[in-house]
DNA sequence: CATGAATGAGTCTTCATTCAT
DNA sequence: GATGAATGAAGACTCATTCAT
């Protein structure tokens, strides 16, 4: 009866919103953004639609907070993977690849479906530019450091190759040879 | 007071159909499949909602028919791309690639997204499969014909290059290097 | 080439309507007038939907058309069934209901649900009324002739069960002991 | 800013849906389930059609509720029949049985058209055998216990009556001479 | 006589969103 | 913070009917 404090509060806040969230992923990534209803979502998240409206603004507003999590999730990522070996952090940066794309395969179809909607949603091409940017640029950064010649060429496709690597992983799944893949490039590029 | 000949009825048939599934196909690949309704494709192709239900059973109906317009189209373009000289067949191979990619744009979106709906359709996984393991083969055969030691890897890295390129282009489109790219691939894989 | 003959027009048309009309009560028997529609109807009679407007007005006119043959055919019956000895012309009358219930099911059913149809078509309800009467005073007819004191309330009671157990055998069928409830009854009324 | 309680919300729902189900009873009784549009009865009830699935996930489901809702209120009924003395009990149950058909004309038109849709709905065949065992079996016991030597024979055409003056009623309704009939009925099998 | 392409109103159903409590 | 009843627009799909040929 006693009212919560602000602290309890924020709390209960934050917990709903990562609740809301979570539900929101798994069904995003699964059926889709268009085939995924509010209701779903609050069902899957244990709570009442009229509570999601309260964090929420509306569908649209859902995807942007899954966006901006998974932003700063990613950001916390990167810091451990960067060294002052370059052949070491190219190394980090397949190997990291890899793990993610096997162990939070849900995001990573999340943010290809929607990546493939940059139509529909203009705050997602921004996001989309940026992110390819700036993985081009740090892959340049390294195969230069390495002394290859074509560094901004091979960087584009092992760029490229990362995003191909995603997208038949996603299609093939278990019959898809992830491991094999995961060393030839490994050996390929790190091992001299 | 005769009825229409079968030969004047198959041709109003087909003008429909091709009518029908060209609208599906623009949008299906912009807004995606679940986004676009079948309102809005009767629109664009200028016709009743009920005629459309003349010729599709329903909506996934049209997609089946969609792909298999595709497949077909598709069937005629690779009989031009084989020929007996390997380094010539994988530059085609290249060639053809980019310009379906840059000519035929919209059909690779929806080819895409559908991709990513492996889940939803079971006959779009199966179609997927399918498609990745032809186009690996194909590609390790011309490598082991050119002499690359580890063909069956490099294969798989140019399908998986193939995919990503089309992914990053779809996403970034007119700031995408795709001339830059297409001929760095074809001096580094075909010109020895 | 050469212009059909009036009398083999004729022909053709009657067999085409009796074609449509067998299509027609059965799947108003089995599914109902509603849940019937035009295409099935000419599926079934092997038609297209064009030439069934040729011979119907519409919906509702196959409906009528159904009605009258059923009344001439049922006409036809009635001749057979009445003669001079009451007790032999009740046991007829009883053996003709139960035959036709068995050998002429769909048709009871058809005209059973149209029964309950009284209020959307008007022409039932005086078809209903015209029918109830007609057969009540038959049976009483009979029934006097056969010195039955309450011959009036008698008689609308044989009626009453005529109609219940063509209902109750439309509900049950396989399971219904009309074999029994026939040879009960022709017992009880007709053998003194 | 609390939510409504749980018993405020519990009346709303049930007051709802006896809403629904009313308006349903009316339109499925007067013009048959295939006839009624889920729009029509959101409009009788006064509500709209998105709450109607709310609360009934189907225009089948309905239906089970309409039959749900009615069950219960039949085994009340019945209660209030059964007594010590049989031919008082066989009274009772002529008597409730013409007061049923005269004063909830309505639902018995309704079971009566569902009764005939026995092939469409699986749910319904399987009510229809066990209330005709239920029925027959009771008449049946009393006409034992009444002394009648064909207890059987006779329990099936009373029976068969119920559904057939049911069944005629429905049809001729106000010039059917249901009181004549009732009389009749208690006379000859009640009063020794 | 005969076809089936074409239409548009209507069907069942879903869903994002609002709001009283 | 929290509920879920309620809405209305929109979605997929059906169907009686018309009409050019």
């Amino acid at each position: 009866m006693s009212p919560r404090s602000k602290e309890q509060n924020n709390k209960v806040r934050s917990q709903s919103i990562n609740n809301i969230l979570d539900a929101s992923l798994e069904l995003f990534a699964v059926q889709g953004y268009d085939a995924t209803s509010i209701s779903m979502i609050a069902e899957k998240a244990g709570i009442s639609k009229g509570l999601l409206y309260n964090y929420f603004k509306g569908k649209e507003d859902l995807l942007r907070g899954l966006i901006d999590r998974l932003n700063s999730s990613e950001a916390d990522m990167m810091k451990d993977v960067i060294g002052n070996d370059p052949g070491q952090t190219l190394e980090n940066v397949l190997r990291v690849f890899f793990k993610e794309l096997r162990d939070n395969f849900q995001q990573w179809v999340f943010v290809s479906k929607l990546a493939l909607q940059v139509d529909k949603f203009d705050f997602v091409k921004d996001l989309a530019i940026e992110k390819y940017k700036g993985y081009t640029q740090l892959l340049e950064q390294l195969l230069t450091a390495l002394g290859e010649p074509n560094a901004k060429q091979e960087a584009r496709l092992l760029a490229v190759m990362f995003d191909g690597i995603g997208f038949q992983y996603m299609m093939i799944k278990e019959d898809y040879p992830l491991d094999e893949i995961e060393n030839y490039l490994i050996n390929k590029y790190c091992i001299k």
